[in-house]
DNA sequence: ACGACGTTTGGCAACGTTAACAATGGCGGC
DNA sequence: GCCGCCATTGTTAACGTTGCCAAACGTCGT
């Protein structure tokens, strides 16, 4: 319909010819004036909202829009603007439940506010690599950024690039100090490690992620001030980098340990843990108990179904946007807490002495091959 | 160094003011040459390394760059090329490990053709999300689009928007026909099922993903066909929604129906499977066997390890870009296979009547909870 | 030595949008 | 009935880059 007239003259730029196939250009504001009988202005200020339109104008530059079908040139507005309504996301290329899921959180609430989102995912965490990403995301005029990099030495990299345009730390670290979030993954590893003592067990063991995590160091400083407060010993904890295999390698140092409570630093690695100690004959939690941290879907479904404190990476990924975004237009947001929450199932329980009163270790394992 | 003279003079945009501060502008082409004394045709020359510079002006230029921290203003460079050289990717704002990976896949092959990725997650994928997704990406004028969405109607949606602006399915899915994806999964899912045929199951149980997944039927029709072809009854396959929730509703059903062999949709859904099994005191592979699909990092991990299809959903993003570049440049690029492998672990064994010779046949919980 | 030729360089005009300012119209207050 | 004000609309000039064309430069063959 419509094919009255092209709305624009070719532009020489075509290539000369003048029999040219008309290939649907995609229309522009100045179609959609033309069309409505207004200026490109006047199409301007309907399609952003902004000054003063009469009704009857509005409404016919609507009317235009909609027949052609005429979207805004995102680049065109970018380079006039100076903002780009886009912000960059750079990841670990891991699929740690945690991390996609803070991913999701930052996705949906940028989208929200109508910023889009691009994303670079790095097989490395390497101060270096950060820096190369943040810097390329810079080249792309992203309004500013946020990096799910929980890694020490990576956020140094962030730090520095901060200088040069807005980023902030997805665990919620911001230039100021120490998060929220930090101190409350602190106050819920304490939480999961008194659960354990409070069932009875004498000392509770504890299989760490990378020591240069902030997460890591979080989880663990919870683990260890629990444990200093009721004047337990303090087990020297085993070293997983998150990942199951890891897990599994701890589990069986925690066997020959002869552990009867241990606290992980996360899901995956507790099914690694479990994984050990089911192969050791070791049945949870009747020989020994297992905390894990995240609450990944799965978690309710293993064997046994695993207590673990479950964290709202969703949540924290929203945060994250929210502070950015208000970074940008210049005020400053609150963090404000993410209080992750201990979800007991059935992985713990009372240590073997106290369960039955002279309990032989290494009793019933539900799964014997 | 250099505060010798203002490289431009202050717009008039700026405020009108003249004791203005500085704000550190970001340099453009114009200032690069103005130090380099070259034309800024020069300069962009040597910036895209295009056309003929003498090697003593392009060391010339690149020094300026350098000296300046110049960075190409890419809306700029959109706005007249009109290349974003970015591609968008629509996914599931879920958990899944499939989707997951794939997107990385995606991300890292993008990335080393020099193209930036723009995600939309979205919570559901109903058509009418996957096609506002799409369009959002075309507004913000990718160059084409991923679509991680293997559900029927949305893919029907993807098609659709395939006539404004390239798409690729990432299943592997083209607009010409069924993929060389979907063969192999089928062929993967056939081959898991003969596995559990082969070691006397009279029959294969089956808990599939939703039905409107191209995946999930893929596996489905494998598995089916592996029995058709042993000339084996075809039980009714039972439904998930690929959760582990899902996968635990699924193997209470199995209990009840008495399976020996289960071959489940993926591993999600095979964890809950194994956690039902356990509840009613059947043991994994002693009364039951059970196979997964995809190979999540935890399959090794689990209680007992997963026999499980490994799937190199990586790969699989990156033959969705390299696709997607290829149609974007005019030629061509096959999807070419990516196959699937049965990872043989210990939760498959022959049924309960061979291993023990008179056993049972019905029920076998030999090993009450 | 001269013209043809290839290499290197610069000038100019887009790309599609928004910001600033100017111009037009209608309205009420005096 | 006239003036000034507000609401509405149009005009112009950027934003920073690239494509096309032409000019300047040097080299080579005759």
């Amino acid at each position: 319909m419509s094919s009255s007239e092209e709305p624009r003259v070719v532009h020489p730029r075509g290539s000369g010819g003048a029999s040219e196939v008309p290939e649907a250009r995609m229309p522009v504001l100045a179609d959609v004036a033309q069309l409505a009988g207004v200026s490109q202005q006047t199409v301007s200020r309907v399609v952003r909202g902004s000054g003063s339109v009469a009704r009857r104008t509005r409404e016919r530059v609507e009317q235009a829009i909609a027949e052609l079908g005429y979207r805004p040139n995102v680049a065109a507005r970018t380079l006039v603007t100076r903002r780009s309504h886009r912000i960059g996301v750079v990841a670990a290329n891991s699929s740690l439940y945690g991390a996609a899921t803070t991913l999701a959180g930052v996705q949906e609430a940028a989208r929200a506010e109508g910023y889009s989102v691009s994303l670079v995912m790095l097989p490395d965490l390497s101060p270096a690599s950060v820096q190369g990403a943040l810097e390329e995301l810079r080249a792309q005029y992203v309004d500013g950024a946020i990096a799910v990099v929980p890694e020490d030495a990576s956020q140094e990299a962030v730090r520095a690039a901060e200088a040069a345009f807005p980023c902030v730390l997805a665990p919620g670290l911001d230039g100021a100090g120490v998060p929220d979030a930090y101190w409350a993954e602190v106050a819920a590893a304490r939480e999961a490690t008194h659960h354990l003592l409070d069932l009875g067990h004498r000392t509770v063991h504890h299989v760490a992620g990378p020591s240069d995590w902030a997460e890591s160091r979080a989880r663990s400083t919870g683990w260890r001030t629990a444990l200093v407060e009721r004047l337990r010993t303090v087990p020297p904890p085993l070293r997983g980098d998150w990942s199951a295999a890891s897990g599994y390698a701890a589990g069986r140092r925690l066997v020959d340990l002869g552990a009867s409570a241990v606290f992980v630093g996360n899901d995956h690695m507790a099914i690694g843990v479990l994984r050990a100690l089911a192969e050791a004959g070791l049945s949870v939690p009747g020989d020994v108990s297992v905390v894990g941290f995240d609450d990944v879907p799965e978690a309710a479904y293993l064997s046994p179904p695993l207590t673990t404190v479950r964290q709202d990476f969703t949540e924290i990924g929203r945060r994250c946007v929210r502070v950015l975004l208000g970074r940008l237009h210049d005020h400053v947001v609150e963090p404000g807490e993410v209080t992750p929450s201990l979800v007991v199932r059935s992985s713990t329980a009372p240590p073997p002495a106290l369960a039955a009163d002279s309990g032989a270790p290494g009793t019933a394992d539900a799964t014997a091959g």
